[in-house]
DNA sequence: ATAATAGTTGTAATAATTATAAGTTTGTAT
DNA sequence: ATACAAACTTATAATTATTACAACTATTAT
């Protein structure tokens, strides 16, 4: 289930995170852009909106909504992080063509060998790479 | 099964990579510290050997190694990249605690869902946090 | 042996992130 | 409403990881 805007005002609320203007816009472009977006990209959009807006906000409000458990980072890629508000067990495909990031529906504790059963398990992330399909089409397309 | 530093000089001669001096210490070093290390470590620890040695080759290499698929990247954490050589499918356990990184083995292909059949998947990759147990028990003993 | 190619090195440049300190906003108690 | 304290935001500077580059060295094939 996806949450919504209001979800999640009212989850900052129970615990105890200020409502400020920035944090609320960060939240709402998270839940309006499910495209897994950077750090430069959320700053370059909200920008539009809040001219005075620092990039230091960006990053000071997305270490607060992970620390919260409302935000999750995303390191399917090395050198580039990635921000998604937490839903689901679901896994995360990168096109390596597109770089278009795909959710797909996983679920990963069925399959978290005995050998982990004295490990506390806070976060779970399954990553894969590849091409997808519409890439796959365009490659063909060229030959 | 763990390739061998002699089963990997085999397997760069095949695929046509220059067998340097430098290459050869970085690979010898990834199979002997199986503990997926950082370039950092790498480097301080090559070092000693060749004392020459530029983090520049490092990097340079590791791309190399990389590229030929002889060592994967690991970006379980944030802002600190670590190479593993490759080896059967299994995931990586990271303890927010000490840091280490603990492999277990896990058949992820058994649960990739048909929504990606016509995806190409190149890499694979299961990524958990948490606490080991080692770590949980000394929190335990310092109540 | 020699030329051509590939690899290494050190330095400089780039890019992402964090630290810091001053200025603003917000919430609370009066 | 007002004033105070705490929390948040901002801009700049500092730090860190990584890449670009050009000169130098080693290796390979003829």
């Amino acid at each position: 289930m996806k949450p919504s805007f209001e979800d999640l005002k009212q989850e900052l609320k129970i615990k105890n995170i200020n409502l400020s203007h920035q944090r609320l816009k960060v939240i709402e472009f998270l839940t309006q852009n499910r495209c897994h977006p950077t750090v430069d990209q959320i700053f370059t959009n909200l920008q539009k909106d809040i001219p005075t807006l620092s990039k230091t906000t960006v990053y000071n409000t997305l270490r607060t909504l992970v620390a919260s458990g409302l935000v999750r980072v995303i390191t399917i890629e090395d050198k580039e992080t990635r921000y998604d508000i937490v839903t689901e067990n679901h896994g995360h495909f990168k096109c390596e063509s597109c770089g278009t990031i795909f959710d797909f529906p996983i679920g990963i504790d069925s399959m978290i060998p005995g050998v982990l059963s004295k490990f506390v398990i806070n976060d779970k992330n399954v990553y894969l790479n590849g091409v997808c399909p519409r890439c796959l089409s365009n490659l063909n397309e060229n030959k």
